[in-house]
DNA sequence: CGTTCAACCTGGGCGC
DNA sequence: TGCGCCCAGGTTGAAC
């Protein structure tokens, strides 16, 4: 999405528009009309991703300082140089004094993303280390282990907090740990060092891969790049989606069960509970 | 500290 | 065809 949207940087802003959505409008701040004033005659200096954020940079001019539209896709937001799939749902338009990018689009179907101008201590306190971990594309096995060697949470539930690590959502923590043949239902402290190898590994290969193949683009997020084509990852999932499907490994039938509030898919052969260690009581059969 | 739940929304798919 | 449900790449805050 990020190197979609680059060929808007140096570009001077023309306009900015806020249609009304249909219910409610989304989360946008300040309010429009600050907004749209705040951003006039702007020229992008960047953008950025921060995890799962995109961040738009805007030069400081006499009166303004530096600031930054950080954007919160979530569900079903979408940055678009190419056409909205539907009129409904188009939620910013930020419109360039250019003939090859007249326009950015923030579409969103849903509504539940956000957008937010920032200044640096904004920026900071909206994207910086107290929010968001190490990026998932580079994350390491020391990263993870310092982070979450302790904790009792399952470990797919731990890979979707963005302050542990950045840019996993409900997809990637499944496919992350079939790759790395780990039981998304393990407590994150039962894990030995060699497993966190294997996770921190399979994170930046699965999400390398996802980037390459243009994301996911299934059903209800029907993802588009921004000059719209569709991503093609979903054809290499592993697990995901794939609920009673076979395992391309072992053949055994992939599960869903639902996980603090969000479907988890696994292989219960090729992602088994680790051993515990403390002696069980021997079966008398 | 960790889990569960509700809330914010639209719309596709499915069973009846 | 219509209706009611369940489901969906996310995040936050409250309650237990």
């Amino acid at each position: 999405m990020r190197r979609g949207i680059a060929s808007v940087v140096g570009l001077r802003l023309a306009s900015t528009e806020l249609p009304r959505g249909t219910n409610r409008p989304i989360l946008v701040r300040p309010r429009p009309a600050i907004l749209v004033r705040s951003l006039a005659g702007r020229r992008v200096a960047g953008v950025h991703r921060f995890g799962k954020r995109i961040a738009i940079e805007f030069d400081d001019d006499e009166t303004r300082p530096r600031q930054w539209l950080v954007i919160e896709p979530r569900m079903t937001g979408m940055l678009l140089i190419g056409r909205p799939p539907t009129d409904a749902h188009v939620r910013i338009v930020l419109g360039f004094a250019s003939r090859k990018v007249p326009r950015l689009l923030f579409w969103d179907r849903r509504g539940l993303g956000t957008a937010r101008l920032l200044d640096e201590a904004g920026l900071q306190a909206a994207c910086g280390p107290t929010k968001l971990g190490p990026d998932a594309l580079g994350v390491s096995a020391a990263d993870l282990q310092t982070r979450l060697s302790r904790s009792r949470r399952a470990v797919k539930v731990a890979l979707l907090d963005q302050r542990v690590v950045a840019g996993i959502g409900n997809i990637y923590a499944a496919e992350i740990l079939s790759l790395a043949g780990v039981d998304p239902r393990v407590a994150c402290r039962r894990l030995s060092g060699a497993d966190w190898d294997r996770i921190a590994l399979a994170s930046r290969t699965i999400l390398a891969d996802a980037v390459s193949h243009e994301g996911s683009s299934l059903g209800d997020a029907t993802y588009q790049t921004p000059d719209n084509r569709f991503g093609s990852f979903q054809d290499h999932h592993r697990v995901y989606g794939r609920e009673n499907q076979p395992c391309h490994d072992c053949g055994t039938l992939v599960v869903r069960f639902v996980q603090a509030q969000r479907a988890t898919f696994f292989c219960p052969a090729c992602q088994w509970r680790p051993r515990r260690r403390r002696v069980r009581l021997q079966q008398t059969d």
